[in-house]
DNA sequence: ATAAACAAGTTTATTTTATAAACCAAATAA
DNA sequence: TTATTTGGTTTATAAAATAAACTTGTTTAT
C-alpha cells in the first residue's frame, strides 16, 4: 500500500538540498544555505549525512584564499531521490500511471 | 524557492494515515494500524497529534460490546493535505501545471 | 602593525520527534 | 475461573532536527 520513505531524505533541509542539487548541478555551501534559508550549522550537519550515504560528494577547495565548499549530488543520490518520489506518490492519491502495479 | 513543509504531515505514519482517511472517508484503529503497519502505540499517538490539531476527528463508540475508535479527516484536514503536497511539489521538481504561478 | 569585524564552516548542546515497550481494561475462549 | 485476545493508552528510549557557541583564517579599519 505506502511504500516506506528513505529518512534520509524525508527530512525538509536534505530534500531541499537534494533537489537544489539535482536542478544546479553543483553548489557552493553559501549558496545552498542562501536558497534553502538553513543555518550554516544545521546545513553542515545535514550535508555531512548526505555526504556518508553517497548521496552526494564534498570537495573542499579554495577560491583564492577562502575556503570552498562545493557540492554535487552523485549517481546513488540521483537514484535514492527518485526512489523516494516514487514512494512518495503511494501516499499522495495521485496516480500517475493506471498501468500495472509493481 | 521551497516553501515550508507542515511538520504535522510531514510524517511517514501520519502522512499515511490522512491519505487512507481521505480515500476511504472514515477508518477503525485495527484497520488503519493493518493498512499502515503500524504499531498500535505508534498509532495511537499520532491519531492524537492529528486530532488535535484538527486534521482528524476520533469518534469513540462501541461495536456491541468491544470499543471501537472511528477516525475521519475533517474539511481542515484536507485543506492542510492538499496545501502539504502543494508544497511538496516545490522540492519535486515536477512542473504539474505550467499555467499561471499563485 | 594591531585590533576589530567578517566569512565559512564545525562542534556541541538542546529540543523535538518518532517509535517501541510496557501496561491496562474489558471481552471472549478454554 | 483463569488464560488469552482485542483494543487500545501511557511511558520510556532512541533518533533527529535545530540552534547556539565556537574555531580558523581573512579582510578591513586604526
Amino acid at each position: 500500500m505506502f511504500k516506506p520513505l528513505d529518512p534520509l531524505l524525508h527530512s525538509e533541509l536534505r530534500l531541499a538540498v537534494m533537489s537544489l542539487l539535482i536542478s544546479v548541478d553543483e553548489a557552493e555551501f553559501p549558496y545552498i544555505k542562501q536558497q534553502t534559508g538553513a543555518t550554516a550549522g544545521n546545513l553542515s550537519v545535514q550535508l555531512d549525512k548526505l555526504a556518508t550515504a553517497g548521496y552526494i560528494v564534498i570537495e573542499k577547495t579554495f577560491k583564492g584564499k577562502k575556503p570552498c565548499t562545493l557540492c554535487r549530488v552523485t549517481p546513488v543520490g540521483l537514484k535514492a531521490f527518485e526512489d523516494y518520489v516514487a514512494a512518495l506518490r503511494t501516499y499522495l492519491n495521485v496516480k500517475p500511471d493506471t498501468t500495472q502495479q509493481t
